[in-house]
DNA sequence: AATAATTTTTAGACTTATCTAAATTTGTTT
DNA sequence: AAACAAATTTAGATAAGTCTAAAAATTATT
């Protein structure tokens, strides 16, 4: 059996790695777990002799083909149920990450796929973040961040990075959301802060707001 | 904090009480937490020593006002979350028991309410059992157990005392759901069994099956 | 390449919920 | 009311996940 710890650390593990591609050291996990390094060190080995990860001494950690599917599938189960509580419970956007943070665990294969169905297949959740299917496959969106948007060009509104409520209700009140169109005025190298035009606005932007907000060209 | 054993104990306290109102010994609820009297005594004093239950050494359990307020609590989550299952998700009613003893603990007030709503405020769960609403208060039905039902008189199938997947199949397999119209026929003393008279068909059901089965006169 | 700084691991301790085995209290019988 | 049986509690251990403090390995700096 997987313990709920060992599940978000294979989780944090995999989001700190850029989804199972890299190598992830100690210290890492342990801030991502705010918790600290000597216990990260115990965690690791255990995740590493139940074959979730490979590990070898002040190497770092990466998942196994067997640790990635347990993260990919929480991911999965996050997602899904952050679109259900937007859709059905009108939760907003920055309401959904700490429930879905506990709905995640629950473990049954006929829940997630009947909510599937339920919900028609979503693809993305509210954050624009893809659904991976029953398979563990993504569809993946080729978005890029604001920060590197081209000047004149129109963009869609498909996803942050930062999913804090600090940040998704900055968004929300200066009339970003999904799907909001935005063409880049002007970049200013000074700060790196964005000059952006929205339907109705034109506003600048910081540089950290610049490099959280993923977008689109239509 | 409360911790979800502390939880679990505190509704297996609730439902062996009758509803919180009689005195519960340390082997009953050993026994309903599949565990032995020793770890029972240790919670208990854990839960006396957080007010969530009176205890005098050796004289039993009785749940205080917040103790009760917590088992509620879990119950109108469990039973809205059958509720879910069953309408939403294409559970059958003996498979949401085991999934919803999961979902009960998530923790999150608008999470509750908004299912309540989005179900349109059910009053019964999968299995006839009433829900209480958000301060806590049931709405009650005044049901009679199918073993002590008159004979000639029509009754209505409004609840089962055994939620246990066997039962529910049996009945399932009987052609008894919730709703279902029954007359009872024949009382027989020799072993207690009783024969009904459904709406197409005419069985015999046992002392044990007659005793889970809740009905009220139409 | 030697030393300093940083990162990581080890060692030993604490907490929660559990267990077994022994001791204590309550109740039941004769 | 003494003795036995049953129920309950205590004492001491264990496993999971955490901590602090110290040791070891790696990386960076001069």
């Amino acid at each position: 059996m997987i313990t709920l710890t060992e599940e978000n650390y294979i989780k944090a593990i995999y989001h700190l790695s850029n989804n199972g591609t890299e190598n992830v050291n100690t210290n890492a996990i342990a801030e991502a777990m705010s918790t600290k390094a000597s216990s990260a060190t115990d965690m690791i080995k255990k995740l590493s002799e139940k074959n979730y990860a490979d590990y070898k001494k002040y190497q770092g950690v990466t998942l196994t083909e067997k640790g990635k599917r347990v993260a990919v599938n929480i991911i999965r189960k996050h997602r899904l149920w952050e679109v259900f509580l937007v859709e059905k419970l009108n939760f907003t956007w920055d309401e959904v990450h700490e429930v879905a943070e506990h709905l995640e665990h629950i473990k049954s294969d006929k829940l997630i796929d009947e909510l599937d169905a339920f919900l028609e297949h979503p693809t993305h959740d509210p954050h624009g973040d893809p659904i991976p299917d029953k398979d563990g496959n993504f569809q993946h969106i080729d978005k890029i961040v604001l920060a590197k948007a081209n000047i004149g060009v129109a963009y869609k509104c498909v996803g942050v990075d930062d999913t804090s409520t600090a940040f998704l209700q900055y968004l929300d009140s200066n009339g970003i959301a999904l799907g909001t169109m935005i063409t880049v005025m002007h970049k200013e190298p000074y700060d790196n802060s964005v000059k952006i035009q929205l339907k109705d606005s034109e506003i600048v932007v910081s540089q950290s707001v610049a490099k959280n907000l993923y977008l689109k060209k239509i």
